[in-house]
RNA sequence: GCCGGAGUGGCGGAAUGGCAGACGCAGAGGACUCAAAAUCCUCCGAGGUCACACUCGUGUGGGUUCGAAUCCCACCUCCGGCACCA
């Protein structure tokens, strides 16, 4: 403990506080205390504060430092709120690098995640995070997986698994595949290799069940950030349209040839998916995806045959990311077939052609030039008529005239024309709007059975299965009897063997006998167990439920429990999981709720998403510090290429943990990117160093008030004597409303420390100021606002300078104060006084002074008068308390 | 190309219709010291002035308003996301 009487004879300015002996004393305590346990039988006051859980790299880095130093001065704020917090955290510990680790250094994945989970909780630790540690969710352990298996078998219940040969992405640097979500620009989500395509037989979940709900859903979050409710609508993709029959020809048919009806309803209809069944009349060609699959049936045995064939396997061999890049040529192949528009009886050319995906719609399209960019180059290039069909609403020639005339403003179409307009050269939907059109002409397709309203997602199933082995396995018998089986419940968890060998080469789990050779559950014969692990994102999308009841042996989490907790109050993370693990969530919490685990529609009702942490770093070439065209300092992520990373232990031994976490929430909103810097970080520093000595200096006066045992007024009924005194007070009760409304209402933490850095420079200034005239009793109040509002930023300093100045009690069960309106009260208050809206003079006045009271004082203001000149101001603007416009 | 967000001192940032630049950093001057560090005090948008006064100033141009960083329209720049989804 310090000794305060030898600080009082050395000089002030020469005591530094002893964060490092004063954070491990504090850390130890709230250890022994079990402070951070979660309250029980929560009820209406619950609070469910959640910040992503790490990776166990076993390195805590500053992005880890910054969403936890929000979510702790959240939680500690809260608790100061009479709210019962759940604070809990755990490690999201399957995944790639500890089999990389296993592989490099023949040590098992379980005990290379178990030693980084180790160091990474110290580290936690000394950054004073208020975690319930007892809750801890640690996804590699069969504690935790035993329960994926669970929901696995219960989704497969309700028919929300199945397995299926596709077209998948596969990533050769990691040797697994990939979910749509997962791939970026052609680029493997984590490490960043191309990814290739594969066909292979793969573990899918039905999130497109859920695309209706996910999406509508997002309306519900209002607390989210408008980018990512964006970038998930984006992602989901919802298109309304129809599907469009239209009949095909025979292989013998020829432009000019007769339809002959009975034979063409012999043939199966050619499906296509429309957005634009207002555009019907304008079709001139039909494209189908190369890779669907009706291409070979319907060359086969033509004269095209061969040449199609020839294209079909040259688009499958190009790159698939190149060739469905927007700015890719388009390019294709006519397949010598034809249809007939439903509409008007047009006989229409297949073709082939790159731009077209299978996996969307029916992978077949109607092609309308005139009103689609992509089958406008497409016809241009192979010489197709363009029909023009929509007008734009300004354009009365086109509207009006004659067939010919349109005919040739088609032929000299430099580009489609998208935009809604009015009908012409459709037959009875003529001169009605082209918007109003859809309907109808979807209407009117679905009456004659050509057609049904439809609706699209982009959004695929969710590809789970991976051929790797630090992930949860899937539990899935293969017997050569009674095929894919289900494990049975009772036989959960399947574990994973410690006896595997991480060759580096195919999956380990494949090769330890003991886990493929398999008793199958429904015969007992002998069968083979799935080796494929689910993605690691499994995990992530239910352990917020898992904290609500970790120990659970039953189930993965009980229903009261459950519904005690969720949804989280929340949630703070970064933004690169905006669609992936937000969206897996969604879709999880969805799922439990119809499996009636859980009342919950939404698992997340708050998002903070918290932007990067950047350095500057050195530019390769030159070997000196980035910098841009203005010579000004550049700035990136911090990362290891770059070599710009800052330790957070190096930062915790150099200022201490209440240090770092001020800088952190101090130099940038919690969204912004948080760019690092040293000397900022010194100004942290010494304003808590300020702090201390400031409470060192009051202790004796402090411990003297505190000592009468007389309740601890909030200055406002003393009726304070002199101006200084009431601005103390004024300022005292300003604070706790301001660092109130910052941190709890808006999560504004930068402006919320700066409210506490000007309070304490107040306090400052008035102790030092008025000197023996400064009331004691106000400075003890105002003390303890001071560290009462610094808490939940700095909670070591805080903690420990409300003990060294006699306030009773732990400063973790402190009640945030609320604040006096009546403090906020003056009775003098400056008004500005503007001529013409500019300021020309600020007075003082009477806070009660009526409008017409202002107005007379404005108007007797020299600097005023000046201004006028004499003249007569036409129109007198009064805002009470804060301004008078006159205007003349 | 489409969607979303943002442009304010030397820097990070405050102010969401009413005093632009809170708070912090950097910088300048001073006090203490033999000196330095630490600490404390003062100044700190630009022009202008001995000092005031005054003028200009929130990416650019227009608009609404008594009054605009804030609201509306157009444009420019930067950041992020998506990208032939029919």
């Amino acid at each position: 403990m310090t000794d305060n009487s030898q600080n009082s004879q050395a000089s002030l300015a020469e005591i530094h506080y002893p964060f490092a002996e004063v954070e491990s004393r504090w850390q130890q305590h709230w250890e022994e205390e079990q402070t951070f346990a979660t309250p029980v039988a929560p009820g209406a006051d619950k609070y469910y504060v959640l910040e992503m859980f790490p990776y166990p790299s076993g390195r805590l880095h500053m992005g880890h430092c910054r969403v936890y130093s929000i979510g702790d001065a959240l939680a500690r704020f809260l608790r100061m709120n009479g709210k019962k917090v759940l604070h809990p955290m755990g490690f999201d510990a399957f995944g790639l690098p500890a089999e990389n680790a296993a592989i490099l250094h023949k040590v098992h994945p379980s005990q290379w995640t178990e030693r980084c989970i180790d160091d990474m909780k110290a580290q936690f630790k000394m950054m004073g995070f208020s975690l319930d540690w007892d809750r801890e969710a640690v996804t590699c352990r069969p504690d935790y997986y035993h329960w994926n298996q669970w929901l696995f078998l219960k989704m497969m219940e309700r028919g929300l698994v199945y397995k299926k040969a596709a077209a998948i992405n596969w990533c050769v640097s990691c040797n697994t595949v990939l979910a749509n979500e997962q791939v970026e620009q052609g680029a493997c989500w984590r490490c960043k290799n191309p990814v290739e395509v594969k066909n292979l037989e793969q573990w899918f979940f039905k999130i497109t069940d859920y695309a209706e709900q996910l999406l509508a859903d997002l309306d519900k979050l209002n607390d989210w950030p408008e980018s990512v409710k964006t970038m998930q609508r984006n992602w989901i993709g919802r298109s309304e349209g129809a599907v469009v029959r239209f009949k095909l020809l025979p292989k013998e048919f020829a432009p000019g040839m007769p339809v002959d009806d009975a034979q063409t309803s012999q043939l199966p209809d050619v499906e296509i998916f429309t957005t634009r069944p207002d555009t019907l009349f304008g079709v001139t060609f039909m494209v189908f995806a190369p890779e669907h699959p009706r291409v070979t049936e319907l060359v086969e045995g033509t004269p095209r045959d061969a040449e199609v064939k020839a294209y079909v396997q040259k688009a499958k061999q190009e790159d698939r990311f190149l060739r469905t890049a927007a700015d890719r040529e388009k390019e294709g192949c006519f397949i010598g077939r034809y249809a007939v528009n439903p509409l008007n009886g047009d006989v229409v050319p297949i073709y082939i052609a790159n731009f077209v995906l299978m996996e969307y719609g029916t992978g077949a399209i109607m092609a309308v030039p005139a009103h689609d960019q992509r089958d406008f180059e497409f016809a241009t290039k192979y010489d197709i008529p363009v029909r023009m069909v929509i007008a734009p609403p300004d354009d009365a020639d086109a509207i009006a005239g004659s067939d010919e005339a349109r005919a040739q403003a088609s032929a000299a179409l430099k580009a489609a024309y998208v935009e809604p307009g009015v009908m012409v050269g459709s037959g009875a939907f003529n001169g009605r709007p082209s918007e109003e059109a859809k309907g109808a002409i979807a209407e009117y397709l679905e009456e004659r059975g050509f057609g049904k309203r439809t609706i699209q997602f982009k959004l695929r199933d969710w590809l789970i299965s991976r051929q790797r082995f630090w992930g949860t396995p899937i539990p899935i018998v293969y017997c050569p009897a009674c095929g894919t089986v289900p494990v049975a419940e009772s036989d959960l968890p399947i574990r994973l063997p410690e006896n595997a060998v991480f060759s580096g080469s195919g999956n380990p789990l494949a090769a330890v006998d003991e886990f493929v050779n398999a008793k199958c559950p429904k015969c007992a014969g002998p069968a083979r167990r799935e080796t494929d692990t689910m993605d690691t994102f499994v995990d992530s999308s239910w352990y917020f439920l898992r904290y609500c009841d970790p120990h659970n042996t039953s189930l993965p989490f009980s229903r009261e429990n459950g519904d005690a907790w969720m949804a989280v109050d929340q949630y703070i993370g970064g933004i690169e999981h905006a669609i992936l693990h937000l969206l897996y969530a969604r879709f999880f919490t969805k799922v439990l709720r119809d499996l009636g685990l859980v009342d919950c529609d939404e698992p997340f009702e708050r998002l903070l998403a918290q932007g990067m942490v950047t350095n500057t770093f050195v530019d390769k070439a030159t070997g000196q510090n980035a910098v841009d065209e203005n010579g000004l300092l550049k700035y990136a992520k911090m990362s290891k290429s770059l070599g710009n990373g800052v330790d957070p232990i190096d930062i915790i031994k150099r200022y201490g943990a209440d240090t770092a976490r001020l800088f952190i929430l101090f130099a940038s909103p919690a969204e912004k990117e948080l760019e690092w810097n040293e000397n900022g970080v010194d100004g942290c520093s010494r304003f808590l160093n300020r702090v201390w000595r400031l409470a060192l200096m009051l202790e004796p006066q402090v411990r003297k008030v505190l000592s009468t045992g007389e309740n601890l007024s909030d200055g406002v009924s003393a009726g304070a004597a002199d101006e200084a005194t009431r601005e103390m007070i004024f300022m005292t009760h300003r604070t706790l409303q301001r660092v109130a409304v910052e941190i709890g209402e808006r999560h504004h933490f930068n402006t919320a420390i700066a409210a506490v850095m000007e309070f304490q420079n107040a306090l400052y200034s008035y102790v030092t100021k008025s000197g023996e005239a400064a009331d004691p009793k106000v400075t003890t109040f105002a003390l303890r606002v001071l560290l009462l509002s610094l808490f939940p930023f700095a909670p070591h300093i805080a903690s420990e300078l409300w003990r060294v100045s006699g306030f009773t009690g732990r400063l973790d069960d402190q009640r945030y104060p609320a604040h006096n309106p009546s403090a906020l009260v003056r009775s003098e208050v400056e008004v500005v006084l503007q001529v013409n809206g500019k300021i020309r003079s600020k007075i003082m006045v009477s806070a009660e002074a009526t409008d017409e009271q202002l107005r007379e004082a404005a108007l007797a203001d020299e600097k005023v008068q000046a201004t006028l000149a004499g003249r007569e101001p036409k129109k007198v603007i009064v805002v009470k308390g804060r301004l008078v416009n006159l205007v003349g």
